[in-house]
DNA sequence: GCAATAAACTTGACAATGTAAAGATAGACG
DNA sequence: CGTCTATCTTTACATTGTCAAGTTTATTGC
């Protein structure tokens, strides 16, 4: 299907040369023409497939996400209980954005996850690496066999996101190394 | 001074237009061009006083830091103790960014912090609200008459700006209403 | 006071970019 | 085979950051 005039897989090329932009030269150099002359094709060529630039920066969050949760629920998928998946989770956390700094902000910079999420039915009201995080705490609940109010609960897991994501951000910011460690007796968050 | 060839102010006049046109448009939309327009200059007129629309932006950013930083040391102007002081920037840092958005945004998205930082010389180290913070945390320590190394002292300061920068995020990016508490005997982080 | 110099601003130009419109090509399907 | 439709190209245009050269005003040295 080489140099034939339809590419086969127009789509899936430009979210891949996209990413590979981002990582090679940052967000701020991402152009539509860069993307589709890395693809071979003449410029207007994405329109083929995406409406607008941001359509296609969608779709390349929408793919770094999917490559974030992997990693999530490989790390959740080794652990016994779920207190450890939790750790799990903040140490995966922590790890895939200190290793590509580019994709927080990519991510969660600029535009709000809120208007990614609108964007995207598939998330069907949670961001999916919250949503996998309710469900572990849920299950930690359980475990534990602790009871909580819905809203205990809204504030334990708005709690545990700030710290991580806080904790990732000033990694990415700064440089910090850090790391987590969440003892459950008495709530409380260590770094 | 009016409508005569030199504007009279116009590094400032550029800065505080630039900041009207995020408010009202958000940062995606703000162009040198526009700037200048809004100030009734030609579209070259900026690089008399920035030599990148980079500069101008980080101008910008100083200004809203400082504005933030008044803010932040108006509530803490108000407290008796170190331990109130504390507790009164987080909330500060809450309501501020809960009040606009788009600073957070600006401020932390996109670029990070630490390019912010290597530009301006006027922050020696630290980011000025982040040395706030280290400032009243030592004053606390001394108020309570408690020792800890440097190590355990940094850690305490990441956690505390996590938490708090975590759930401005959250704030931000889902519109989630967060309140911010410390209680200081266990060192634990309550919403 | 006045000439020279520097600072502030304008004009014109250029390349990069997002996007729209119109046409070309090729595979799908009757 | 002929038509259709999705895919891709070409051309065109407006917006933008930036530069170079010129113009205007303020300042400074004499």
């Amino acid at each position: 299907m080489a140099d034939s005039y339809h590419h086969g897989n127009l789509r899936q090329a430009l979210i891949d040369a996209g990413i590979k932009i981002i990582n090679e030269s940052g967000e701020e150099s991402l152009s539509l023409r860069k993307v589709a002359a890395e693809c071979n094709v003449s410029h207007a060529a994405p329109y083929a497939h995406f409406n607008s630039k941001e359509e296609l920066i969608e779709a390349i969050k929408s793919s770094v996400t999917d490559q974030f949760m992997e990693e999530l629920e490989a790390g959740v998928a080794e652990c016994a209980t779920a207190e450890e998946a939790i750790l799990a989770m903040g140490r995966t956390y922590l790890t895939f954005f200190s290793r590509n700094p580019d994709y927080f902000v990519f991510l969660f910079g600029k535009q709000n996850i809120n208007a990614h999420l609108q964007m995207n039915k598939d998330y069907k009201n949670d961001y999916p690496p919250f949503a996998l995080l309710k469900r572990m705490y849920r299950l930690y609940l359980e475990e534990k066999g602790i009871e909580k109010s819905f809203e205990e609960q809204e504030i334990d897991l708005i709690k545990i996101w700030a710290m991580v994501h806080g904790m990732a951000s000033i990694a990415c910011m700064k440089g910090v190394k850090t790391s987590f460690k969440w003892n459950d007796p008495d709530e409380r968050l260590l770094v």
